[in-house]
DNA sequence: CACGGATGTTTCGTGTACGAAATATTCGCG
DNA sequence: CGCGAATATTTCGTACACGAAACATCCGTG
């Protein structure tokens, strides 16, 4: 594990990471029951939204879309063509390609449907002032970049180099 | 229904829900390699902390804690009882209770383990300074706020949002 | 004391979610 | 041309995660 730090933590820490499960997981739990109202899960309204907004897409580009694995995704697409809404259609020009389609169903529901994935977070954030939103965009991505570099530098796990780099910052 | 998107969606926002969903999912996946190390999973790795910091807990306070379902931690601690990790123990006192209880090899491994669940987000957050962190929070739980009175069913004099969808749930 | 409702936990069915291995196909390079 | 590496998808086994229903126990009121 990486060098465990000094436990100086301070309070706010503790919060921001509480309020953060809290605004992903609630937000998560309301949109599925968005979707419920139409007979979906809550990643088939993932899915069904992103088809409708980009066009067909290959399972591979799909699931990185989704960020989830593309085994996931297969179960996801199968459940979802066993109810008719999507198809699967093999690339002619690579066929180990398979593309999904929204089927006429799907198209439907699609146009039935006017919520976003994650509808009640970003309702809640377009209530904040520009400023606001500016800043928490600002701050949110230097924690991305942080998390981003730990993510790229851990590719060797070779126990026992401590020294990883862990000031990363650009000008 | 050709205008699919209301115009009022501001450039951050999308940015914002991107980078929160990043932050969040990637944390926990990196969590999962961490306890992983240890032979245990992401949400035992959370179950263990916890019951090391607070003591025995009965399974609906654990849930509580960790914002999952009963249901959902009953089958957590069947694996981990299996596991031989921790030890169930019906209350004297109401029968219907059970407390979850760490094993003395519970215990030894919760000891070993020097990391929190989410310790990268945490790890990134450290690294801010003072008054990014107390932003951020302010933003934070202006958010949950505006969630959570969507999660309880009434928008109390907000700045006239219309609301998106309707949810009928028990007040 | 009894009984009906409230509370705590488990069971069940379905749907993610992941990683490793299997399968299918394409491509690079000699 | 051919073969092994690379890429795309599926299969498999395990572990969450949820809601509804079943089960067990407690409690208040008559």
């Amino acid at each position: 594990m990486a060098a465990s730090l000094p436990p100086d933590t301070k309070p706010e820490v503790d919060a921001i990471v509480e309020t953060i499960i809290y605004l992903y997981t609630e937000s998560r739990r309301l949109t599925k029951g968005l979707a419920a109202q139409f007979g979906l899960t809550g990643p088939q309204l993932t899915v069904i939204k992103l088809l409708q907004e980009l066009g067909d897409l290959s399972l591979s580009s799909l699931s990185e879309r989704i960020r989830a694995q593309n085994s996931t995704v297969t179960g996801i697409i199968d459940r979802m063509e066993r109810e008719g809404l999507v198809k699967r259609e093999r690339s002619t020009t690579d066929r180990r390609v398979v593309y999904i389609r929204l089927s006429e169903k799907g198209q439907k529901l699609a146009r039935e449907i006017q919520v976003e994935p994650m509808e009640i977070f970003r309702s809640a954030l377009t209530d904040l002032s520009q400023s606001d939103l500016e800043h928490l965009l600002r701050v949110l991505t230097k924690l991305q970049k942080r998390v981003v570099s730990h993510v790229e530098g851990r590719v060797s796990e070779a126990q026992g180099a401590p020294r990883a780099g862990e000031e990363e910052d650009k000008p």
